[in-house]
DNA sequence: CCAAAAGTGTTGAAACTACACCCATGG
DNA sequence: CCATGGGTGTAGTTTCAACACTTTTGG
């Protein structure tokens, strides 16, 4: 079946920047294209807006059907117009920003033609890609001073050193360890857990769980989280 | 002549939040609407995106169309896609948001069916434009704080009680005079000129000016302004 | 006992808040 | 001369940055 307009229309289409943390690098996922144009090359998951459904919902279809990954932290980023974006003709994509789990992450690899990529390095990208990949990373990197969401990068449990890496990876920044605890203590967003991480020849970290409901009351108050 | 495509798509427009400052309030530029759906209801002025020109291309031509407004600040805010936000068919709407100084406010309401509104008291609107107006005054406050954009509110001239009231308007708070006068200085990106601005019975003010180029300077540097 | 990461306090500098009076003008 | 908004400085408090050593563990 065919559907015809009074007036052309662009195409309409979602693409996912999904970040992840391997405790080391910040990472992004991309899938393999498997089509021209761009065939073989590298770029973000994302695909046709369907009309039954929002914006959002076509992101998270999209993220499950191309890498299987549900669940995760996900956000509108921008949308991106440029007329010649797509070789083929007029697409305006809405680009999201999503932020994973190491646990789901593992998962993702498994998607046929999905990888994890350190931003830094990432290949050649197909389309406009690599420019939403810098905006993204962008948003990211404000994101993680002014509101708490590093911990969508990390395990339910995790230890500040852990914390403090991803922030040193996001930011490009070294930051100095006590000052980086007393400040994240102070917010009292993290609750010590009985337990221990227990890794490698030296003495055991504390784990912390994020308390998300403290922190939705703190904000209904007009609090600012700042790292 | 008819388009014809394989899978059904959503049409994309662009709707343009337009913020103005007459010194007390600050203020929204409306649009009566002279055709169904919504006929006579206020909305924000937009139209469709041609498959020739950009988003942003599309959104200052739209302005420019329906309101007369060139060479405003503008910048994109959010896409709205829920399913019925258009009660005829599925809509997509990019939208923007602009910052206009009083002079050329003036001109926007020589434009046919185009108003001023206090954002406050802004009347009921078409579609979802009330949520789009949300969404823009959240993300101006945001912006307000965090980068020097306030001047795009004001006279290329103005004094800092000026900025001050411009300031509390949009933030809805009051503001120290003296610490204010005192932060905003100490960026040192207000020029003072040989001017003063007379008006009513009492000492003429100091006029200023944003220095743009400083501003663009110290930003390579990394320097966060923050009110 | 050695290596490796976890954990912990203090001090000086800078920034922030609160606050009250004199100044220049027009009517 | 009076009403009106313009303009200015300080002191106490809080926040920030810099900085080095001890603890606990596994091998």
């Amino acid at each position: 079946m065919l559907h015809t307009y009074k007036y052309p229309r662009p195409a309409l289409t979602v693409d996912c920047v999904v970040f992840g943390f391997d405790g080391g690098d910040l990472q992004v996922l991309l899938i393999r294209r498997a089509l021209e144009p761009f065939k073989n090359r590298w770029a973000l998951p994302g695909g046709f807006v369907h009309l039954d459904e929002t914006l959002d919902e076509a992101a998270r279809r999209e993220l499950e059907e191309e890498t299987g990954l549900r669940e995760v932290f996900l956000e509108q980023l921008h949308t991106f117009g440029a007329v010649d974006r797509d070789p083929r003709e007029r697409v305006v994509s809405v680009a999201y920003f999503a932020l994973v789990k190491p646990s789901a992450a593992t998962a993702a690899t498994d998607a046929a033609e999905a990888d994890w990529f350190p931003v830094a390095s990432a290949a050649p990208l197909a389309f406009d890609h690599a420019e939403i990949l810098a905006t993204a990373l962008e948003r990211l990197r404000d994101k993680l001073r002014r509101e708490p969401v590093g911990f969508e990068l990390l395990p339910p449990k995790f230890t500040l050193s852990q914390l403090q890496r991803l922030y040193e990876a996001v930011l490009g920044t070294a930051l100095d360890k006590r000052n980086f605890r007393k400040k994240v203590l102070g917010y009292d967003l993290l609750v010590a857990l009985k337990e221990t991480h227990r890794e490698g020849a030296h003495r055991p970290a504390q784990l912390f769980r994020f308390d998300p409901a403290k922190y939705r009351r703190l904000k209904k108050k007009g609090f600012l989280f700042e790292l």
